[in-house]
DNA sequence: GTTAGCACTCAGGGCGAGTGAGTGCTAACT
DNA sequence: AGTTAGCACTCACTCGCCCTGAGTGCTAAC
């Protein structure tokens, strides 16, 4: 593949994305300074063919690039555009604006992805069970319940009510946080020593508090596991590109997109270090061959956190995409840490 | 208007919404049993258009029912259907199976109804500035930083992170968090008296505790104010409806559902006592005037808590609508109880 | 008051011609 | 040998046309 070929396939990347039609060698002669004619460019295109860069619809109309195609742009001929400071500037405005509460920062970095991109966002936030215990603490509902509080390291705060054992106090389940926080301190809730259990059990030396305790800490592990939560924006982004100008295909895509589980395997099979990119029959799902996908993996502390996606056509503006997904990737865990979130 | 215009009307928008299909005299006399001919029906058609009830989109089309037929179909011709047992052991079941969290109550909520109706749903989530104070409490969580929770009578909790002003100790936040219990018990957030405050004041005695307080309050209110919380559900659903073949439309609506603002709007516009029917140009905002929306009003021990509302095509099925709502007015608090939610 | 009959209307589908963007091939040019 | 101009060919798309069928409105007869 020589370099005239490589600026002929980036120049019908680079105008098929833009357009979203099928470019034909004069529109490229014309608009990218090769200096060649159209019908030297014509022969290049036809050799791509050849080569399985570049794809036809029927013998009259223009090429458009193949997933191979896409794939040798985006690790070679793609010029990495990366976002200017102004824009990261707006970036951290509106978190600042617009999140107050812990938990909509997923939402919104769904949110702010989708609207930069124009395309879906996806946003797979911390699993709980992956974080370290901090602590418990009760608070008096009435006499017979009151509400455990669990706290993980990552700042996680999960709620819930909980019976009380009949005879037991408030007193006694005050005892029991302290015992629970003294024997867990440190330990990944996924992975709680039979030791901790057995020094918990001693130390409440009442076997109904044991058993409620136990109840809690189980509950809230149960609740989260294996349930990390995923956060989507941007399917009214969505509908702007012209590949979705058919309903069906928007039926089929939403059909998809509110299939959780479905999702998170598909994120899950495509998670990597860092950026990476897959690009349409790469895919292993049928539903989104013609899709593509860009993840990116972000961190708090050197610890892995979830994963950030954008979700679109195969026409996708990859350079975008990863540049703000590299972004994110690198300044999530700040943005989070600047809205107080962790120490 | 006579008896038989009256059968004719309600035959016209049962069939139209059947079929979506501009209905014409020969359907009808094919498909009621009304003992006329179609010439017959096609004068009382005549008659119908003339008094606003049906329209026409062109002299060779069948009629379909105005906004004023509609209307007057809901309020008195509607054959009001109820819900059967095994419906409703259907859905009990479904909050038994999905619901492992109390927030997740009004999303499944929302889901459910978008699935039974095959139309979008909306829950407004209870405003927490409605519900009185039940208590604060605080967990540490570093040295310069604690966790504020705070609990209201209807079982909200919400929890933010405060930073501990210089010199004061946890200790302090603890004695803080007793004083505001006692002088705020059974205050409804958005209306603290002013006694109150000044009442804390005294017993905290300390100047920047106070602040501290005063700060940790405000915060949860303003977090809260004019926020209650909106879900969504059946965006998919809603794709079904021939109405929305055009991708245009689709767009727009699209559009609209994400401006969260707007929508409690209309849902706070709509609002009344019991179940309600908007129909058609009887909305006030211009883009949803060839939608109706089904509203009704939940409660839990005679409060009023919130809205459940369906969104749909004008050609909707009110009598399902309706009594869906209708079962989940009287009994969403029931469900709720039996997660444990309340008391 | 009801109905049969008839002329009229109009959206929607199918068909054919024309248009234009684009290709592939060949022969001439540098 | 690579490049280019020229030309025939392809094929989606659009437009106008006709036809069909569902439906109406009117009138005259029952």
């Amino acid at each position: 593949m020589d370099d005239r070929k490589q600026r002929v396939l980036q120049a019908v990347v680079q105008d098929y994305i833009e357009s979203a039609e099928p470019v034909g060698s004069r529109t490229i002669a014309r608009r990218h300074d090769l200096g060649v004619s159209p019908a030297t460019i014509r022969n290049e295109m036809a050799d791509l063919e050849m080569l399985g860069y570049l794809e036809h619809i029927h013998t009259s109309s223009g090429r458009i690039p193949s997933s191979k195609g896409y794939r040798f742009y985006v690790d070679g001929l793609m010029q990495p555009t990366s976002l200017t400071d102004e824009e990261k500037a707006q970036i951290d405005r509106w978190y600042l604006a617009r999140v107050r509460r812990i938990e909509e920062v997923f939402q919104e970095t769904a949110r702010l992805i989708s609207r930069v991109t124009k395309n879906v966002a996806l946003v797979l936030a911390p699993q709980m069970t992956k974080s370290a215990f901090r602590c418990l603490q009760f608070l008096p509902l009435d006499d017979r319940r009151s509400v455990a509080v669990l706290m993980t390291d990552a700042g996680f705060i999960e709620n819930r009510i909980v019976a009380m054992p009949s005879g037991a106090t408030f007193e006694d389940f005050q005892r029991m946080a302290r015992v629970v926080n003294d024997c867990l301190a440190g330990c990944t809730l996924d992975a709680i020593p039979k030791a901790a259990y057995r020094k918990i059990r001693s130390e409440i030396s009442d076997e109904n508090l044991y058993e409620a305790a136990i109840d809690v800490i189980s509950c809230a592990l149960d609740d989260t596991e294996g349930r990390e939560r995923l956060y989507l924006g941007g399917t009214r982004e969505m509908l702007s590109q012209p590949e979705f100008r058919d309903v069906e295909r928007v039926k089929e895509i939403l059909m998809m997109l509110e299939e959780e589980q479905l999702l998170k395997e598909i994120l899950h099979a495509h998670l990597g270090e860092g950026l990476r990119v897959t690009i349409g029959r790469e895919n292993d799902y049928k539903g989104i061959q013609d899709c593509s996908i860009v993840t990116a993996t972000y961190h708090l502390d050197g610890e892995l956190l979830g994963t950030i996606a954008v979700l679109g056509p195969t026409r996708m503006e990859y350079g975008k995409a990863m540049s703000l997904l590299g972004y994110m990737n690198e300044h999530l865990s700040d943005v989070v840490r600047k809205l107080g979130w962790q120490g």
